[in-house]
DNA sequence: CTGTTAGCGCATTCAT
DNA sequence: ATGAATGCGCTAACAG
């Protein structure tokens, strides 16, 4: 099968010259007399030559791509670490390629084997809130392939990674709603399989208890992120004999879930209830009230993601974390107060 | 240099039979011996082969790839689009890679170059705002990479697409602000540049003009979809002398930040001024109060476009759009109504 | 400065 | 049912 893409031969065929000389003129080897450089990169473009990443990967082991992989986007938090990471990297010369689970453990796995397949230097994680098996991120490892974590970072693997304090970052918010007068303080968690609802959990257990505010298990639900779930377990707050006057949200949708239903039961917040979301989403600011929530600095998570899988691709002796304790970097969180838990004072 | 990834020769001669029976064990080709398959697979999946997908592009001249050009994704509308695709493409047994260029040119051209050295086998692409030069597009038909156009689709290029009827769906959206009583409607409408942003505003004029309300062109501006220029842009639509009581705006993220400067200035959203966005983002449904918005069928869009992108690349022969016409499907849009124009009857 | 050659991993055609 | 040989496009080592 011939293809229609212009290759070196072609050119050096045309140029009466050997294909070595065609990839040096291109590859801006010093050895080649500039007169031959010149034709060559002439022809190279009315030919509209397009140089064969598979063939050149393929030869080289190397692509100079990385992958970047997240369980979802449709919210603002993971697209915006995403232009973070291209950021960086199409500024060190690689090209980004974007993997989306749909929160499917399964996608996640076919996505790192069609990652590897294509041979990807490094790859940029988060992963589902489905998974629970690891084996397909030490696969990448074991192929010598880089991994950097970010936001969900599995307790189980010693990898580098990204991360806020989600701990201190609860841990404030829930101050923030006992500082404003509440005292039943509802939570609703994600799934305990993911590290920072557990550590979110626990700042929302440890703030209530410096407070000296008995905890209430009552209060606490673990639930899988779906929006269906929050309205359920939001009614059944509500519906409590004394319901809450506040709620710590596991993440933004959530709250702004959790929102509707409270605005549906004609109750109002922040009077009646105080919410506070996290991640600081978009949307966050759009909703009436405004949500106030816990800004994480998307765009740096993405670039210090990045930075740190340069770091392990330029290392001139790949990291062994088997051995030895994988980097972290803590980026700073930080509390936006909005409507939803401070009244406007007009 | 020696990759850590295991081969078919690896395989094979552990085996000590050739990686030609090996090949054909992997590929489940008949004239293998189930004993020989079985040990095969066996050895493969103890040594985690791992298929090397360049090599077989390479070899193949096809990679079962797909790609798909974004111009951004911080709005909803894109990512869903990109989940639509995803579902088919993955489906049919495609992979697909998403490219977001982040309204820039460059970055679109440089994304495409990718995609092209890739060699992947076909292109979904929604163009930046900013992109005037379509030779980037016309390359890939020309190297047989059948492309297929959403949302923003070139006037100057014969392609397959998917669209809605914006003309109408603005037309619509124009006459519904008419019959709650506005006479005097702005339009915030997106770069000349864009087709999908000419005919919303044609939709607009006509829709007045079939209401008898003289075109005021004092009330229309094109701007270039930054948050910014919506708010220097709105405020001058408010300080004109008499102030427009509706606006029709060319897609969400505009008639929200609109919205803001309007609640801003102390005015009543719809009573003061009524506002109409495009294409229902995820946040039109939270702000306060609720956008009325032209919504986009954007899972079907995506879905709709990979099956196109698969006709393409499964016609036997291909299909040369310099020699006839390239098909275009049109969705149906709904008018959503909310209550930035019609107030709730409590 | 330039040409020749080997080799990357795989599917495939041609032998056997 | 299996092995040997070929070619895909490119870079780099080697030879001049």
């Amino acid at each position: 099968m011939k293809s229609k893409y212009t290759t070196i031969i072609d050119i050096a065929k045309q140029l009466n010259i050997s294909k070595s000389t065609v990839s040096r003129a291109l590859t801006g080897h010093p050895n080649v007399k500039e007169h031959t450089r010149k034709a060559v990169m002439e022809l190279a473009s009315t030919m509209e030559y397009q140089r064969n990443s598979l063939a050149l990967g393929f030869s080289k082991h190397t692509t100079h791509t990385v992958g970047i992989m997240v369980p979802e986007f449709m919210s603002t938090y993971f697209p915006s670490v995403i232009v973070g990471v291209q950021d960086v990297m199409q500024a060190a010369g690689y090209n980004v390629v974007i993997c989306q689970q749909n929160e499917s453990y399964e996608t996640e796995v076919a996505n790192m084997k069609l990652l590897l397949s294509y041979r990807v230097d490094g790859i940029i994680v988060s992963h589902t809130k489905e998974t629970r098996n690891f084996d397909h991120f030490t696969l990448a490892q074991r192929r010598g392939v880089p991994l950097v974590f970010f936001n969900r970072v599995p307790d189980e693997l010693n990898v580098p990674n990204v991360i806020v304090n989600d701990y201190e970052a609860a841990f404030q918010a829930v101050e923030h709603l006992i500082s404003i007068g509440r005292r039943r303080i509802a939570h609703l968690a994600g799934p305990d399989a993911l590290v920072n609802s557990r550590l979110r959990r626990q700042g929302y257990i440890d703030a209530l208890k410096k407070h000296d505010i008995p905890y209430n298990p009552d209060l606490v639900l673990s639930y899988d992120l779906t929006t269906e779930k929050v309205k359920i377990y939001m009614k059944h707050f509500l519906d409590l004999g004394t319901p809450p006057d506040a709620l710590f949200a596991i993440n933004d949708p959530t709250a702004i879930a959790a929102m509707e239903v409270v605005k549906a039961k004609g109750l109002r917040i922040p009077h009646d209830i105080a919410i506070v979301g996290f991640s600081n989403d978009l949307s966050a600011g759009l909703v009436y009230p405004g949500l106030t929530t816990v800004a994480q600095p998307t765009g740096e998570i993405g670039r210090m993601a990045a930075e740190m899988l340069l770091q392990e691709l330029n290392a001139k002796v790949k990291n062994d974390y088997s051995i030895k304790k994988a980097p972290t970097t803590q980026l700073p969180t930080k509390l936006i107060i909005r409507e939803s838990t401070v009244a406007k004072t007009n």
